[in-house]
RNA sequence: GCCCCCGUAGUUCAACGGAUAGAAUAGCUCCCUUCUAAGGAGUAGAUCGAGGUUCGAUUCCUCGCAGGGGUACCA
């Protein structure tokens, strides 16, 4: 709908200017609004209220608007004609569960890989690495709504210090080599160790070899968590190892580099010149002692998924990776990934009673994803961090997560979806419905809010914020709970009933269309 | 020191530079003969401080103050 009216008020305008189109919150400003006419007088030099007032004039009799109003001090608010309204109402009523996904032609169409949690296999999973598993797999289906191809990548880092780290720990901790302070602390770990120590013992001195076997473990209690408890299910688990190192793609991407004369040699080590692409330092890639660093491994992996056609790159990082934004979009930017999009998600602090409770893989007290999936399910989990933008530092209250659980939004919009669903599975639906006759603030607030849904996901789809579509979850499900107590579908005259029962029947649509893509789940009872 | 993120109701979070700053919780007052009260109605409650940019600032800029995270030839 907003496409509409923009074009229909881009008519009005001579000057090539980008139109905004907003949703006003309150009623009386009309059902979209535009401020084109602030920047429009700024050009032409006149009063802001002069141009509105000459759009008003040039759009008045465009049939898609019943209303169009100049508001002080110089919006031009339109109100979409009944006849236009009804039809969008049909159109989700037939669209059902595909309304408001698109189609993408050739040259619009995206590739885009999604890479997510690509937590290390040194431990379970985190609350952090939970929100951005969250974050991404809702991205992915946003996306694919919108007609892009979309992979799902989880990066293992299966090789290198973190593994030797992971093997040492497990010797040291069958007490074959002394404990030193960097090492990983966990139950987990004493765990493992408990349950492996002949094998351990065998292997003392090949920690490598250790750590890979127990890394491989824990990938699996990590996937158990993130596919079985919280649904979220990868495309690809890419191994550094096999599908980085050992295909040649670090050997490949460095060659490009120095191709491409971005490289240099100082003290004995190879340097790539991300200072050319926005970095404030360049970065080195072979160490002196002619090691690659982890950095050189991750343009292996970005150049590798340039080579496997992929047009776009979103990749969605926890808070203690900061410092590695500009870098890799630099290297992005140098092996010609176009959309490169990094995403840092902020930390999530667990309180409990008022006091902070501290985090730490290494040392080993947290409380994990799984185990969060448990207390408070995955339903709301899921849209609790969905809910808050990925910039805001989130406090994440354990105490008051599980009473809380009963009263987490995501229960308000499901109900309102139980709701509705109830009130089709008991009444009869009629073959054509009279719009006129729904008339009152509730109907027609609740109206405005569904055939918002395809702007909704358009625009993030673009900006990719997420807790823009969980919040219109809310506003929509409120329009929806407020139509039910005002209004009854069953026990009404046939002509409203039928009306009515549409409005509850595109409201099923809508309201389910927006849980799934959340990735929440859509109950038929409650 | 330098870089990034954040500071909004008691609390947890929203608000492409827009109009009367929204929810949810917690508090108080009401509403179940009728499609699920996990709901609705009412009430009370907030932009860290000082400048600047402009028709207009929670949003952008500068300087403070407070919190979080980075700042390796580690990963």
């Amino acid at each position: 709908m907003r496409e509409k009216v923009v074009k229909a008020l881009k008519k009005a305008i001579s000057e090539d200017i980008a139109i905004e189109v907003s949703v006003p919150d309150q009623g009386e400003f009309g059902h979209y609004s535009t401020n084109v006419a602030f920047k429009l007088a700024r050009v032409r030099r006149t009063s802001p209220i002069m141009v509105a007032e000459e759009i008003v004039l040039k759009v008045k009799t465009n049939k898609l608007f019943s209303r169009v109003a100049v508001a002080n001090p110089g919006f031009v608010n339109v109100w979409i004609s009944e006849k236009e309204l009804a039809k969008e109402l049909e159109i989700i009523i037939k669209e059902k569960n595909k309304y408001g996904t698109k189609k993408q032609t050739k040259t619009t169409k995206k590739k885009m890989q999604i890479e997510f949690v690509s937590a290390n296999p040194t431990g379970p999973l985190t609350l952090a690495n939970g929100r951005g598993g969250f974050l991404g797999d809702a991205i992915a289906n946003v996306l694919l709504s919108q007609g892009h191809g979309v992979e799902r990548e989880y990066y293992v880092n299966d090789t290198g210090n973190q593994v030797q780290t992971l093997g040492k720990s497990i010797v040291a901790n069958c007490g074959f080599i002394p404990f030193e302070e960097n090492y990983y602390k966990g139950e987990y770990v004493k765990t493992w160790a408990e349950l492996h120590t002949p094998f351990v013992e065998k292997n003392k001195n090949k920690f490598e070899i250790v750590g890979e076997r127990a890394a491989g473990d824990f990938l699996k209690i990590i996937k158990e968590a993130l596919e079985e408890k919280a649904g979220i299910h990868f495309n690809r688990y890419t191994s550094e190892k096999k599908d980085i190192h050992e295909t040649g793609y670090v050997k490949k991407v460095l060659d490009m580099f120095s191709k491409l004369g971005k490289t240099y040699e100082a003290d004995g080590a190879v340097w790539l010149k991300t200072t050319e692409h926005g970095d404030d330092k360049d970065r080195v890639l072979i160490t002196s002692e002619k090691a690659p660093t982890y950095f050189l491994a991750d343009a292996g992996h970005y150049f590798e998924t340039k080579k496997r056609g992929f047009t776009g790159k979103v990749l969605i990082l926890g808070p203690d990776h900061y410092g590695y934004v500009a870098r890799i979009q630099a290297a992005a930017e140098i092996i010609g990934l176009k959309e490169s999009k990094v995403i840092i998600t902020q930390a999530v602090r667990l309180v409990d009673k008022g006091g902070e409770v501290k985090m730490s893989k290494r040392k080993g007290q947290f409380v994990t994803f799984g185990e969060l999936m448990e207390e408070v399910g995955v339903d709301a989990a899921r849209f609790f961090f969905l809910m808050i933008s990925p910039d805001s530092h989130m406090d994440f209250d354990i105490g008051l997560a599980k009473e809380r659980s009963v009263k987490n939004p995501v229960f308000y919009v499901q109900y309102a979806l139980v709701r509705a669903g109830s009130i089709l599975g008991k009444t009869k639906k009629q073959i054509a419905f009279n719009f006129s006759l729904l008339s009152t603030k509730e109907d027609l607030t609740l109206v405005r809010k569904l055939i918002e849904f395809p702007d909704i996901l358009e625009g993030v789809s673009g900006d990719l914020g997420i807790h823009h579509l969980t919040q219109y979850a809310i506003e929509c499900s409120k329009a929806f709970h407020n139509f039910y107590e005002k209004e009854r579908v069953d026990g009404v005259d046939k002509k409203t009933a039928g009306a009515r029962r549409a409005l509850v029947e595109a409201s099923y649509y809508v309201l389910g269309n927006t849980l799934r893509i959340l990735g929440c789940g859509t109950p038929q009872k409650m």
